[in-house]
DNA sequence: CCCATCTTGCACCGATCGTTTCAAGATGAG
DNA sequence: CTCATCTTGAAACGATCGGTGCAAGATGGG
């Protein structure tokens, strides 16, 4: 039996955190969590406390997993703000691309199960979502955006990662996907005229930070 | 007591399809859609068999409620695709807005939930979600889009649909909603120089069939 | 060795899950 | 009226839910 423990936690942790990002909170029942992890429902417990603070600490290693993805992707110098968006979400077509993982993104299964979860994993998922949204207008206004621009873009990128995921779960094809994204990288954004004129159209979508 | 029955089948039925919206298919517990029609358990059970059935009924009835309303919107001749784009997304807008519907869609909530539902719910979310977009690839060829641009416009369009809905019960402010909707309206679609000549530009973002 | 400490498997807790049963009461046709 | 039919509330079903208690076994410091 033990003395010293007979897993690793990290690779628990990795384990559970599919288990939610597969099933959401609801459906991730304790049972499917020691089978997904192959833990007993003691060492469950003394490791990682109740269901919800799993969760929380699954949600903290998503961030830890996939954020410094992004900021790699957002943190080259780029051409324009179109090949941020474009950088961005090829970040999460290749995460949604990988078989390893589960379909769609853990923070937008999340997010429409709000009502089901408590105030403290709901604000969890919030700053989140609003942090990646933070790195993105950040990274916009490097590659020379205006303000309202980048504001405007990285919602708009923001929102068409949450719709990969959507449409990833409801079994739509990497083409069709592909196809969104590359539809999203393409936004000239507010300022009609001035960003169009060169750097936009001499990259091809897709094919960026993969 | 009874002898016949002692409550509005459709209103009951409207209701519970709201509890499913809500809280989702696996939050939506017997007690919570017994709480929520005014029904017991008996009535619940008597009119609309078990809970899947009650989804998919309640499915059905979303699609009876709100497709007409796209249908409608898509229906009117359109200056341009984006037009139609923005008509589409305007409708997704006005049901987010109305205070007496839970936040987001049935259908993105549902299609978060894939794994969760049984095979026939499935079929039936997925094959809702492909309806709306044949419509709107219908509208967009109607509206002058050639094959490819309307094919792509359409999923376009649906993936910001899923997107609002995913920020919406996300708790983002319904300014940020429109400015996702707006943008997306914008899209000039894949053939580059030729439909952005006049028709596109002439028609500022928003204010569209509202 | 001795023993406090830790981990684990298993059984079990009360609560809630979806579902069924059933008796009581209301109805409408004859 | 009689009585078959229907609806309803309430109780109860087995299964599963999240969570806990506990004894057995493994460990490492003294």
């Amino acid at each position: 039996m033990a003395g010293r423990k007979q897993f690793d936690v990290d690779e628990a942790l990795r384990r559970a955190m599919h288990v939610f990002w597969r099933w959401g909170y609801s459906e991730a029942s304790i049972d499917r969590l020691t089978e997904g992890t192959g833990l007993g429902r003691s060492s469950l417990y003394g490791t990682f406390g109740d269901k919800s603070t799993l969760f929380q600490k699954s949600l903290q290693r998503y961030a830890e997993t996939y954020h410094p993805l992004y900021d790699q992707a957002l943190s080259g110098p780029h051409p324009s703000p179109s090949a941020v968006v474009a950088a961005y979400l090829q970040v999460t077509l290749n995460r949604i691309a990988d078989p390893t993982v589960p379909d769609g993104c853990l923070l937008t299964v999340s997010a429409t199960q709000f009502p089901a979860l408590d105030a403290k994993s709901r604000t969890m998922v919030r700053a989140m979502i609003d942090r990646l949204r933070a790195m993105l207008e950040q990274a916009l206004l490097a590659a020379g955006a205006g303000e309202q621009e980048a504001a405007e873009l990285a919602l708009c990128a923001l929102a068409t990662n949450k719709s990969l995921a959507v449409l990833s779960r409801a079994g739509f094809s990497s083409d069709d996907l592909a196809t969104v994204a590359a539809a999203a990288a393409r936004v000239p954004g507010k300022t009609t005229l001035t960003a169009l004129s060169s750097a936009t159209d001499t990259q091809g979508p897709g094919k960026v930070a993969g």
